[in-house]
DNA sequence: TTTATTGTTTTATGGATGTCGAACAATGCG
DNA sequence: CGCATTGTTCGACATCCATAAAACAATAAA
């Protein structure tokens, strides 16, 4: 299989990071990663968009720095970078996930 | 003159912020704005892009909540909404301010 | 009134983006 | 081996976006 590419410590930016976490699927993707605490197949959380659709936004995330992702089988294991962000950006994550979680009443469809 | 048309608290959504604030121009704006804690016409802050380039960046700010701008005379001052910025999503934008800060050993010309 | 200052609007453009279906790849299972 | 599971990749498409030049609007200053 192919490893993926993730950005260093260094090659995380602010923008970047903030862009990534602007989209409604991603922010929500990552919420939910961060409720769990813990490794996640992709299938594992639900959302509202294609499965191509998805593994784009997995790319962006990965890209972006926020999230870890690697394969076991058939399925790709996704994980929160969240030690390394916070560390780069103290309080950023933190701080924009509460706003997340009580912003949104929270709603999900197959 | 045309007063300008500001969202209310309640149509500040934390996706329109974080995109706002996830375009390096206009990140640099929202810093220099909070650094000066006062009311700044758009000509007061150094930018690298063309006066029609920031002023479409200034809409985008105003239209995600997150400035208030007012004309005055020939020149329009724009202002930080701090306080309910903060009120509605607690500690992101300062979280964000000041990892920018950290981030950036800052640079402007002209 | 003429000119300067300040910023907006319009129009254009090249590039990025979100979305999806279909095809493909890799592994696990029978 | 054949089939199912799980994602990725590849077009394709419509939309949004950052950028800027040019024209316009409004006020201030001479």
């Amino acid at each position: 299989m192919k490893p993926y590419q993730h950005p260093t410590f260094d090659q995380i930016t602010l923008t970047g990071l903030l862009h990534a976490l602007s989209d409604p699927v991603r922010l929500n993707f990552v919420q939910c990663l961060a409720t769990k605490m813990c490794e996640q197949p992709c299938g594992a959380i639900p959302t509202p968009v294609a499965k191509s659709t998805m593994s784009h936004h997995l790319r962006v995330l990965r890209e972006a720095g926020i999230v870890r992702i690697r394969t076991e089988g058939t399925q790709s294991l996704t994980s929160l970078r969240l030690a390394e962000i916070e560390a780069k950006f103290p309080g950023v994550l933190e701080a924009v996930l509460k706003a997340a979680e009580a912003e949104k009443p929270l709603e999900q469809h197959s």
